[in-house]
DNA sequence: CACCGGTTTATTTTT
DNA sequence: TAAACCGGTG
């Protein structure tokens, strides 16, 4: 048992042993954080005893936890699903399938993901009459949903929104909770209601959990810091990880002060600092280091390797961006022949569309890789359509699924027809699909011919469900709905259709895990889980480079790690660059790409890129210039030009300069009625221009007598 | 109601 | 650039 510690060091081991009491466990990148979890909780089962189902660990991610379970399994033999391993939303999916009848749910509710709440919203704006133009959904979304965690924050906000908002809360709210459906931010927020209104509940919760563990603690958001709060008991054995500089996740409500405000809410806590760093060169840790000490009010930390200092990072500069995707494709080349396996590399960018060209290239190159997280195979239109139908097969009242395959395929049901039958759903308090042979539906002979149809079919295949196994069943869904004959004429069907066969399998793997349960529980089960992995995790191709976004990148390692687009406005992006909170993020982002890589680090841009379609210029992100010259070895255009640190030495055209004097790339404006912004590019006598989030973006002219340059 | 084609518009990160 | 949106026609 001894063997659990001995390639430890002594404050992981500190971190291992102390399991009473509260514990902060502040470990900067790469210091064996995971190995420490694994080992902690390898420690409370077999050296202490604790039963598996009897400690909580909260991961951030779905790939994590599935990684964290492996390990245990492993390690020894632990059946996986005892295991409370997994994220705050499917922990609370979990607990509330079992009782949110409490709350007036039905057990079977089914999870929104983002996209359709959005979608929700989009349709609640129409029937409202409000302009999707003057609000838009997406940003809508995001209100809602930090409303819903802090109503009071209301009252922060102005007309028009704030009425806006005010009309749509509610409305919102009610159609989910008639239609059974619950969205991300229910899933914490029921959750916490559950548990402070159950005295039963929550005392049962808090018994079985003796030991609580939360990874990544610098993401958690302020609703999730109060789920802990709530599920920890008096014994307070409660261990949290984090890195402060590592906290990317702000945009989504992470708050770093939840750290501070762990140890004031556990003044017995004991705090273990991992500093020794296990995975990089030093001069990738130093370069990381000087990039984030310009970020103000942090904890500093002293990390160290015993790697030695390795390979100096390179900095290559293309003209386009095509230079820089064949430097990259070239490089990665050089290093297959030089031992590195495809698997050992990835290439890491701040937004997802990036990665387009590198696609191309690698596929001309024939360099394997694989793109993680962009499209989803959940995403999906045909997946997404096959689960509505799943979802609307076990739930009739979910109107949302309703409205969403009703005319998919073609029925001849229009958008007039079902705007009628929502309004009348409204009125009745009843679900759309009940109200489709009402007596007083105020629907034409024709549209409700065409809908009864409908519900026939659907019923019948509710009907069919218990008796056939996932596969036959789903062959009868895309039989009989349609869905397989509409196919046929779509360029893409050939696609979708092995999309849907891929769901297929998925359905029968679960078949098979919960052999005699009931087809609907099953399904329900499978549904959540689709609904809480958007983000696909199973793609385990082996020995391909990997592409993701830097987001994504967090908690990974590779031995070579190319950070690409380090470009003013992409990276850090124009719109962050605003403000220093939104700008110190990104810079954390750059910290925790950079720390990455394990032995070889290239970081790449490209002079001009291709944006909205045309080419625009940009400078050298702000961080390859904090990273400074001492660590970097210049590649491309820079080896020509000489440093991009000196710049005086950089020859300029003097032609552009007076065409182009008045306005620039980058330069701080101030608009008579948009109020201050960023200039993002300019094109001729036009320039574009990044206002704040109740403006967004506006091309105007370029001497426009409200643009004024502060 | 479905379909076509022209026009506008938006570009961050994710459970 | 590409996807979403709009408005007119069959």
């Amino acid at each position: 048992m001894e063997k659990l510690f001995e390639d430890l060091n002594s404050a992981q081991i500190e971190a291992v042993k102390t399991t009473e009491g509260p514990v902060m466990a502040i470990a900067g990148a790469g210091s064996g954080k995971t190995r420490v979890l694994t080992r902690r909780m390898a420690h409370l089962i077999f050296n202490l005893g604790v039963d598996p189902d009897r400690i909580l660990a909260i991961t951030f991610t779905n790939k994590a936890a599935t990684e964290m379970k492996d390990r245990i399994v492993a390690l020894h033999q632990v059946p996986r699903r005892a295991m409370w391993v997994s994220t705050f939303h499917s922990m609370c999916a979990r607990i509330l399938r079992e009782h949110i009848d409490k709350l007036g749910y039905d057990k079977h509710f089914q999870i929104l993901d983002d996209d359709d709440t959005t979608q929700m919203i989009k349709v609640l704006l129409k029937t409202l009459n409000i302009d999707a133009k003057m609000f838009k959904p997406r940003s809508l979304k995001n209100y809602l949903m930090d409303l819903k965690s802090d109503p009071e924050a209301i009252e922060d906000y102005e007309d028009p929104l704030k009425g806006v908002l005010k009309q749509l809360l509610p409305l919102y709210q009610r159609q989910l909770k008639d239609s059974n459906l619950v969205d991300f931010e229910d899933l914490l927020l029921l959750t916490i209601e559950l548990l402070k209104t159950h005295r039963v509940v929550r005392s049962y919760y808090q018994s079985l959990f003796q030991y609580v563990m939360v990874d990544e603690f610098q993401d958690t958001n302020d609703v999730q810091y109060r789920l802990v709060k709530l599920l920890v008991n008096k014994n307070e054995n409660i261990f949290i990880v984090g890195d402060e500089d590592q906290s990317i996740y702000a945009f989504r409500g992470a708050n770093i002060a939840n750290i501070r405000k762990f140890e004031n809410d556990y003044p017995k806590v004991k705090r273990i600092l991992l500093e020794q760093n296990y995975r990089s060169t030093n001069t990738i840790l130093k370069a990381a280091n000087n990039v984030i000490s310009s970020n103000k009010h942090r904890i500093v930390k002293n990390l160290y390797s015993t790697h030695g200092d390795g390979d100096p990072i390179v900095f290559f500069k293309g003209y386009t961006y095509r230079d820089e995707t064949e430097y990259v494709s070239e490089t990665i080349r050089r290093l297959t022949h030089q031992g590195y396996r495809y698997e050992d590399i990835a290439v890491l960018y701040r937004a997802n569309a990036t990665s387009r060209p590198f696609e191309d290239t690698f596929l001309q190159k024939n360099i394997p890789y694989q793109v993680v997280g962009n499209l989803s195979f959940f995403k999906r239109k045909e997946i997404k359509d096959m689960v509505a139908y799943m979802r609307l097969i076990i739930n009739p009242d979910d109107n949302y699924s309703f409205r969403r395959i009703v005319n998919e395929p073609r029925r001849g049901i229009g958008n007039k027809t079902l705007d009628r039958l929502s309004a009348f759903s409204a009125e009745e308090d009843e679900s759309m699909f009940a109200l489709i042979d009402h007596k007083d539906n105020p629907l034409g002979n024709a549209a409700i011919g065409k809908l009864k149809l409908f519900k026939q079919m659907v019923l019948s295949l509710r009907e069919a469900i218990e008796q056939l196994d996932f596969n036959t069943f789903m062959d009868l869904i895309i039989e009989k709905t349609g869905y397989k004959d509409m196919l046929q004429f779509d360029d893409m069907g050939a696609v979708r259709y092995e999309n849907i066969l891929e769901l297929k399998t998925m359905l029968q793997e679960n078949e098979r895990a919960f052999k005699d349960a009931d087809k609907i529980e099953v399904l329900t089960y499978v549904l959540e889980d689709i609904a809480l992995k958007s983000q696909e995790d199973e793609t385990k191709d082996s020995n391909v480079v990997t592409l993701m976004t830097l987001h994504g990148a967090k908690g990974l390692e590779f031995r070579a790690v190319f950070v690409v687009a380090c470009e003013q406005g992409m990276f850090p992006l124009f719109r962050s660059m605003e403000s220093t909170k939104a700008l110190e993020e990104e810079r954390r982002l750059m910290y925790v790409g950079m720390t990455r890589a394990k032995e070889k680090l290239f970081i790449t841009n490209a002079k001009q890129r291709q944006l909205y379609g045309s080419p625009v210029m940009h400078t050298d992100s702000q961080f390859i210039t904090e990273i400074g010259p001492d660590y970097l070895k210049l590649e491309g255009l820079n080896k020509a030009v000489s440093q991009s640190f000196s710049q005086s030495a950089r020859p300029r055209k003097p032609v552009m300069e007076t065409v182009e004097n008045a306005l620039q790339k980058g330069d701080k404006i101030e608009h008579k009625t948009f109020g201050r912004g960023v200039v993002i590019n300019v094109v001729k006598e036009q320039c574009v221009i990044a206002f704040g989030k109740e403006y967004g973006i506006k091309t105007l002219l370029k001497d426009h007598a409200a643009l004024k340059k502060v």
